[in-house]
DNA sequence: TTTAATAATATTGTCAGACAAATAGGATTA
DNA sequence: TAATCCTATTTGTCTGACAATATTATTAAA
């Protein structure tokens, strides 16, 4: 839990700035739709110039904290508070943990949702879950086409009715694409190990205990069909250095 | 699953910029280190002003993804990828939606990491957590001190060893909170009524399945202690106008 | 009097240019 | 060779200007 501005090489005015906006909203519990002072207004108060502030506001549009239209002024605006997540996964800029740790995250939020799916759970859904499982290609040891892999996870975030998780799993999903193509020579063996022991878990199987309504059968079976993941996880956790 | 961007009242230069800046980053395959065209040649191959483009650097700073030192110019940096999340949590800006959504979100989370809780479980970790449970104020009800809940909780986290769960529950935390006090009458007869039936369970019961190396029972038993939030959600849930 | 067309005006978006501060790298000196 | 100084480069900040646009006021028309 060390401070997110580690080695801070140098706080700019813009920074300050920025700070300071977001406590004056945060002060003045200020909500969506209120309006904020104009730019010029702002500058002044602040003491500095308008490209700074309008580096700082810029910030916060990106966030989708504020909206601005000509001759209307600024409006606080509620954030797309998954937007900032979206622009930063890039496997190839993030380092080795927090990928792995992203793939932990996902496999136990899917986990976690369990619950929310058979408090949910309609004949509608079923029948979309049945239609993916119908058309999906499998490839041997429970590899799918990544669409197929992709849709029927998808539809289980669904279910859940909760957008923010829906989101979450949408943007970190090409996260375990990447790590499932950038490491398979690990996932491999793996995969045969379970395979040859009968441990696969199938989608179609995820399907049967979503059918019969047997939550704790899901559960069971869902952890199984991570067990990959989770296995790979596990042994690159061993590798790592000790943390700080 | 809508675009992000609804009703996108006029794209800017500045939104337009900070695209290509992302796609050049990922076409080029560039890595953290690896350093960046100085600001000049920048705007001079984007044809826009200087101004415009850094505001675009200022959001993708802010972000962490590049750093910039004097006479040194930008380099790439692996971003902090929740620090976007960070920023936008205020849970006044936030609807009430989002904050419903959050907080079944930590739920799920947290029953999720059972297994990585029970993977990653030392003796030392048992003792802290005898620590923190015995010096909690315990209210009734299964109200516990607020530093002590966050304690409690945090270090659950902290033993899966996932530093972004662990960073993305402390940024979401306050969510809880917020909607404990806020709806503090919709809570109240939840407890009473699983007082009544006496399905409390204190973060001591959770700690006794811990040292019993329980799993399934500490699963259990979280989701229960958790009972009081997914009855709130799930009767919250009923109230919201139907989907889009 | 009400409505429609037009002009004035305020605000954001973009541009251009300047200077300050810091520092990497070379030139100079001990 | 090592230490020091100087210069050039790059980012950070400031100032001022104009364009585009939507609001508001004004005027003309019904």
């Amino acid at each position: 839990m060390e401070s997110l501005r580690i080695m801070n090489h140098s706080i700019t005015l813009v920074d300050h700035v920025e700070d300071k906006l977001l406590n004056y909203f945060r002060e003045n519990k200020m909500k969506p739709g209120d309006s904020i002072p104009n730019e010029m207004e702002l500058a002044e108060a602040l003491g500095v110039a308008r490209s700074v502030l309008r580096e700082a506001l810029s910030r916060l549009r990106m966030l989708g904290m504020i909206e601005s239209r000509t001759r209307r002024g600024m409006i606080l605006t509620e954030p797309h508070i998954l937007g900032g997540l979206a622009k930063v996964i890039d496997p190839l800029i993030l380092g080795e943990e927090t990928l792995f740790n992203l793939l932990g995250f996902r496999v136990a939020l899917e986990i976690g949702i369990c619950n929310s799916i058979f408090e949910n759970l309609t004949d509608s859904y079923i029948e979309e879950l049945e239609i993916i499982v119908h058309n999906s290609v499998v490839y041997e040891n429970n590899v799918y086409l990544p669409v197929n892999e992709h849709e029927f996870h998808s539809k289980l975030y669904e279910i859940t009715g909760n957008k923010t998780i829906m989101q979450f799993q949408e943007i970190i999903y090409p996260v375990s694409l990447f790590i499932k193509d950038r490491f398979i020579s690990s996932f491999e063996p793996i995969n045969k190990e379970l395979h040859q022991k009968g441990k696969i878990v199938t989608h179609s199987d995820l399907l049967k205990y979503i059918k019969s309504r047997d939550k704790e059968g899901f559960r069971k079976a869902l952890e199984m069909h991570f067990e990959t993941y989770s296995r790979f996880l596990k042994e690159n956790r061993l590798t790592k250095s000790p943390t700080i």
